[in-house]
DNA sequence: TGAAAAGATTAGGCAAATCTAATCATTATG
DNA sequence: CATAATGATTAGATTTGCCTAATCTTTTCA
């Protein structure tokens, strides 16, 4: 039997985590991440362990096994396509396709996500800008720049949030700041650092840092 | 909380079974269908029983109670729509879209149910011919005839089909007869219920009895 | 009509996934 | 560097959904 959606769960959480813990993601984030008790977690990364899933050695900190790899990029695959089918076909907004999708990624068929991504034209960014792993679990590696970083003076568009919450995105979307939109830095407010920045023909707007360093940019050129 | 992927389950099977057990469903028979032993499903009668989802005195049998019924529909619809999705847009064949509907038809979004519908075009059937309740849970109830009560020389469309099993669908596929393919009953062999029908441009063929009782048929004219 | 058979329920148990309380290990700090 | 704080694990319990074995109820039929 493949894994339960419970331990996919886990896996999904681990491979993001380890994005920012890379020498052991820790007992407690993984709870905080899936609104679980540390002791919850610890019987479960007993579990993954004995199921070669991942590398555990008590008090230590995990690391995903090649296997938990794969099917944490599985998972984040089927995810991150559900949620572009949704946007692209079935007409919601990118702040309300994530619970939906946490649900439809555990469907398990081969064939379905094959035909999916075949519908969707291959897509290899989601509708908030995450890469799509494809069929053999590469994705592609994204590059760090966030609004914060940009200069006076200087274009960026807009390729992705760090935020995903619908709070942030619903905000975004608010001031036209969505997938793609072109930013001009008017201003940096060294003070607070926020900064001034204007987007099509849209006014004038201040943005907090809070804001700016959750919104990834590619520079213009 | 809404009632779990189990009890779901059980719901539905019972609202099937009621169907042919209208005084009250048979505990063997919900656990044939959902591969269960007596006594799990006498321990779910009970618990649904509770929950007021079922009308259950214990060695008498069950019946759904509004609310029941309500669910169990609702399962329906998803499970119905999902299929028509998967043929009329991923391309796949009905006989391969069950086993995935069993999945989908538990993911819990009324917006997503609505956008399906509406991107659909609001189906009545389903491929396998079988109608699709609507958002009310208002359900057209089917007539019921079948391919061997039409008489030598009449004229017969393909409307729907009893057995949902992958073998038959695929036998069904491989001789043409497909949803909306009008059959003539060449013969009828008394001997054995057999007939002899042609359908389309293909050439005549012998049907065994269990596979016309198993055509749902409308009669021409 | 009174066994025997069939069907249903009860009793007792197990695995998965969760929790709280108690204990153990690591890290940080006065 | 000793100890307090933090973090992790172990112990013990609960819920859900499943099982086998034993018992009870209903139906069948000789
Ligand atoms: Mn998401
Ligand atoms: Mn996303
Ligand atoms: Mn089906
Ligand atoms: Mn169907």
């Amino acid at each position: 039997m493949g894994p339960s959606k419970t331990e996919e769960d886990y896996l999904k959480a681990i491979y993001k985590l380890s994005k920012v813990q890379p020498k052991g993601v820790a007992t407690k984030s993984i709870g905080d991440l899936l609104n679980l008790k540390p002791p919850t977690v610890s019987d479960m990364l007993r579990k993954l362990g004995d199921k070669k899933f991942i590398k555990y050695a008590k008090y230590k900190g995990v690391t995903l096994t090649n296997e938990g790899e794969r099917i944490a990029l599985k998972i984040i695959r089927k995810h991150r396509l559900w949620e572009t089918f949704l946007v692209d076909h079935f007409k919601f907004k990118w702040d309300e396709v994530h619970d939906i999708a946490e649900q439809l990624e555990h469907i398990d068929s081969a064939r379905l996500v094959e035909r999916l991504d075949e519908f969707l034209g291959f897509p290899k960014f989601d509708p908030h800008g995450d890469p799509i792993p494809d069929k053999d679990g590469v994705i592609v590696p994204r590059h760090d720049i966030t609004l914060d970083q940009i200069k006076k003076g200087q274009k960026a568009v807009l390729v992705g949030v760090k935020d995903h919450s619908t709070e942030f995105l619903k905000y975004l979307e608010s001031i036209s700041l969505t997938l793609d939109t072109e930013v001009k830095v008017i201003n940096v407010i060294n003070y607070d650092k926020s900064i001034v920045v204007k987007a099509g023909n849209h006014s004038e707007r201040n943005l907090s840092f809070q804001v700016s360093k959750n919104i990834i940019v590619q520079r213009n050129q």
